[in-house]
DNA sequence: GCCTTCCTTCGGCCGGCGCCGAAGCGTCCC
DNA sequence: GGGACGCTTCGGCGCCGGCCGAAGGAAGGC
């Protein structure tokens, strides 16, 4: 009857709903009780709509004791939000009302993560050096070269398993407008990344900050300089 | 207040809304009236849904005397909706009630186009081709080889003129679930077939038809036997 | 066992939104 | 000019769905 088209949509339709998405782009799995708090719901109305993310195939859940784990149920599912939300946020240019709203904004667009891999100026600096040292191919979407996947085995120290997911794919910032480094290269990278304390979460939400260690390494291993990691 | 997520997604979670959208995947420009009646609500209904779909970025409006004509924004926003649609119906197998639908559907699901591009079985046969004789790189997204080029302004016809535009990109079929040629390429691609007469649209829908012509052309030009036409 | 914590289910309320028909306006045709 | 046609605006109606609080499991700590 009702196109699956809008069905599908409506999930994502909610203020609520919406703001449980995005804040699960964090990638990280959150449990009922948090989502409610953080979206500022009763746990009645937060269970409910977790229940339709989760049977509409957004979300996937996992209990433990008494909690009610969950996370976004695939990084395609992931992906699929970030680029409505590229378009969504294309046309309403919102201005920042508080201080400390601006701090938290400027700290996003400095660097965070993308579900599982980076974005911000830093996913876009790192993506482009990438580029420049022949280590990506950005012809028509991205390709890893040869060069890069040994990079990224042997510099890098990632494991880059032969899973379903698609090995490079370029997700498009919504802060920078230009693409950054996705797919399992790019969740590998970040991994990593984080594995040697090179970049760490500042707080509870999406942002990351780069360490001293993470400056000398990036510089290091792809000439980024002081000013691309600001 | 409510994420512009949530506000985007509100405009396709409306059957009605998605109905007209869906329609609009055939890269077409429809009058106000033919939404109308497609979907199957009066006229002023219509007539609102679409200034909220002008309004929110999705569809491009031109008046034409008395007529308003009506269409997809860009091509970004096809691929959007179709890529939404990929997920959407994965969840939702709908069996056909009717003969009528079966057949549609079939014709569909042999050959269609996708917004400018060809899709269905047809577009990924024609896809995997390319790629089999080296006109197309698949390693993590879709590239244009040199040859590939040289191909389709040659042999083919196109020009691919130097637009803002994505060269090639993938665009997920939600028939064959693989991917098919999108972007530019895809689109000039699509356009010279249908200039030759080797592709012609059957009834007011998206589904087409490749004509006899069209199947010795398609022999030469990629080796694609009748089977792969059926 | 008892209490706390976390989650879910159930009613009930309320606002928003999609629908229509009537009326009005602009365009085109004769 | 007159009439047909396409579209839009406006009121009004009805329903869907998001919200809450209360009550009831289920798990964990003591």
């Amino acid at each position: 009857m009702t196109p699956p088209l809008a069905r599908f949509a409506s999930l994502l339709a909610d203020g609520t709903r919406a703001t449980f998405c995005m804040a699960l782009l964090d990638g990280r799995a959150w449990t009922a009780g948090e989502l409610a708090r953080y979206a500022g719901v009763a746990a009645s109305t937060a269970s409910e709509h977790i229940t339709l993310l989760v049977a509409g195939g957004l979300l996937a859940e996992e209990h433990q004791g008494r909690h009610r784990y969950v996370r976004l149920a695939t990084p395609r599912v992931a992906e699929l939000i970030e680029e409505i939300s590229v378009y969504a946020d294309a046309g309403s240019p919102v201005p920042h009302k508080s201080l400390r709203g601006a701090v938290a904004s400027e700290a996003m667009a400095r660097a965070r993560t993308c579900y599982d891999h980076l974005a911000g100026r830093l996913g876009v600096r790192v993506t482009e050096a990438m580029a420049a040292r022949g280590l990506l191919g950005t012809e028509g979407g991205f390709t890893l070269t040869g060069r890069g996947r040994e990079w990224l085995e042997s510099e890098v120290g990632a494991t880059l398993g032969g899973g379903r997911r698609p090995l490079v794919r370029a997700c498009l910032d919504w802060t920078e407008r230009r693409p950054h480094l996705a797919g399992a290269a790019g969740a590998a990278l970040c991994q990593r990344l984080h594995g040697r304390g090179w970049v760490v979460r500042i707080g509870t939400q999406r942002a990351v900050r780069v360490t001293p260690d993470g400056a000398t390494g990036l510089r290091d291993l792809l000439g980024l300089s002081p000013a691309d990691l600001a």
